[in-house]
DNA sequence: ACGTTACTTTGGAAAGC
DNA sequence: GCTTTAAAAAGTAACGT
């Protein structure tokens, strides 16, 4: 039908006079965040398929956006927490959430979950902490996961804990407080995880 | 031995039933003790039984949906108490007004714990949902029964969108048998 | 460093915005 | 899509003490 037809153009027009928009938010909050510009191309691949099956309907150009942005991270590999990716959006955490998992599902982007150890350079380098330390998080990151401890659990908490552990074993210890700043998870959340970690990896106490 | 299904627990059972006839809901309100109704809110008056334990929502039209009951039985326990209740009100009810299950909910014990980072690829990323950052449990459609499933790395899980009981048997009987196939099963 | 409360997820119906 | 109801799972968060 004639009707039909002129909808789908109008709709059509409509969500490529906004892809400009997205794009753009797209590259704002990708430059707040200081990823390469291979994870915005990959964004921007997202973005438009998504365009095209249509999936942007009922949803904020602004959430689909940063939704997209956070699943271009973790398929480049240098994933972002949500509440990271929501401080430069105007969306908030629960909808980027939501929609991050939405758009995962319909496009059948099949996300692996998260590895912890993506998150040990970035926040150990924002705590000046050594490679050994470094190293030493990674390690327990292994050792711990293959036990079994990781099953759900948030990433950046099991990180924050390794690198909390790490620092303590390599004498560069950093308190609970600042981990916790960086990896944005509470102080509680690294308690738990270290004590799990620190009997896991049979280090005394 | 211990076996999955025999673990099984209904938690919440939602059913839908009507008495064919608009209310006022106003006056049930105020005739009705304990009854919630905030219309600004919901349209729907909220009452609760407390043996068994249910609440029912009730609307102007004269459907009425039960949630919260531990078993089928208790939908009928609770319903047939409300309708005694809208009775004694002067409200004429047929003797069983039919009731339909809308989903059960119960939860199960695998009896091992599951590495669901494994489990996530085992059984097809793109048929399973799980994102550790925002909930601890892994996600899985099963489409026949046509029920989802949670579950949790300690080997608990959950079993929703089922309607009958059986559906919840044959669900963790299937995603038992699945796990161990793909060698995943303690 | 505790403890409590509360929020995240899944599913379904109802009437109305 | 939202609103309300109930219940489980386990993790995380935000209170108060």
């Amino acid at each position: 039908r004639l009707r039909k037809w002129q909808e789908r153009i109008r709709t059509k027009d409509a969500g490529e006079r906004n892809l400009q928009f997205a794009l753009s938010e797209i590259d704002r909050m990708a430059s707040a965040i200081g990823v390469p510009r291979s994870v915005r191309e990959v964004a921007s691949v997202i973005y438009r398929r998504a365009l095209n099956e249509d999936l942007i309907r009922g949803r904020s150009i602004e959430g689909v956006s940063t939704a997209v942005l956070y699943a271009a991270c973790r398929k480049e590999g240098i994933p972002r927490s949500l509440e990271e990716i929501a401080e430069v959006s105007r969306v908030e955490r629960k909808e980027i959430g939501r929609t991050y998992r939405y758009i995962s599902q319909e496009l059948g982007l099949e996300m692996r979950p998260v590895d912890p150890k993506k998150y040990v350079p970035r926040f150990s380098s924002q705590l000046e902490l050594s490679e050994e330390v470094q190293a030493k998080a990674k390690e327990i990151i292994d050792t711990t996961a293959e036990q079994g401890l990781l099953s759900g659990k948030s990433p950046t908490g099991f990180a924050a804990a390794a690198i909390y552990a790490a620092s303590l074993l390599c004498n560069e210890k950093k308190t609970q407080r600042e981990v916790a700043d960086v990896a944005q998870v509470t102080e509680v959340t690294i308690r738990n995880r270290y004590q799990e970690q620190i009997e896991a990896m049979g280090i005394p106490t | 031995m211990s076996a999955p299904a025999d673990s099984i627990e209904i938690q919440n059972v939602v059913a839908s039933t009507g008495i064919g006839q608009e209310l006022d809901l106003e006056a049930l309100a105020t005739d009705l003790p304990g009854a919630d109704f905030n219309p600004d809110n919901f349209p729907g008056l909220v009452y609760r039984t407390q043996e068994p334990k249910a609440a029912a929502l009730i609307f102007r039209s004269g459907k009425i949906v039960c949630t919260g009951a531990k078993s089928i039985n208790d939908v009928h326990e609770a319903l047939d108490i409300i309708f005694d209740k809208l009775r004694d009100l002067g409200i004429p009810i047929e003797d069983a007004p039919a009731v339909t299950v809308q989903n059960i909910v119960s939860s199960a014990d695998l009896g091992h714990s599951l590495n669901l980072n494994a489990l996530a690829i085992g059984l097809g990323l793109e048929d399973v949902e799980y994102e550790p950052e925002q909930f601890p449990g892994l996600v899985y459609r099963m489409d026949d029964p046509e029920v989802v499933i949670l579950l949790f790395g300690s080997g608990k899980v959950v079993i929703t969108g089922g309607k009958t009981v059986d559906d919840a048997s044959a669900a963790v009987g299937l995603i038992v048998d699945r796990i161990d196939e793909l060698g995943l099963l303690g």
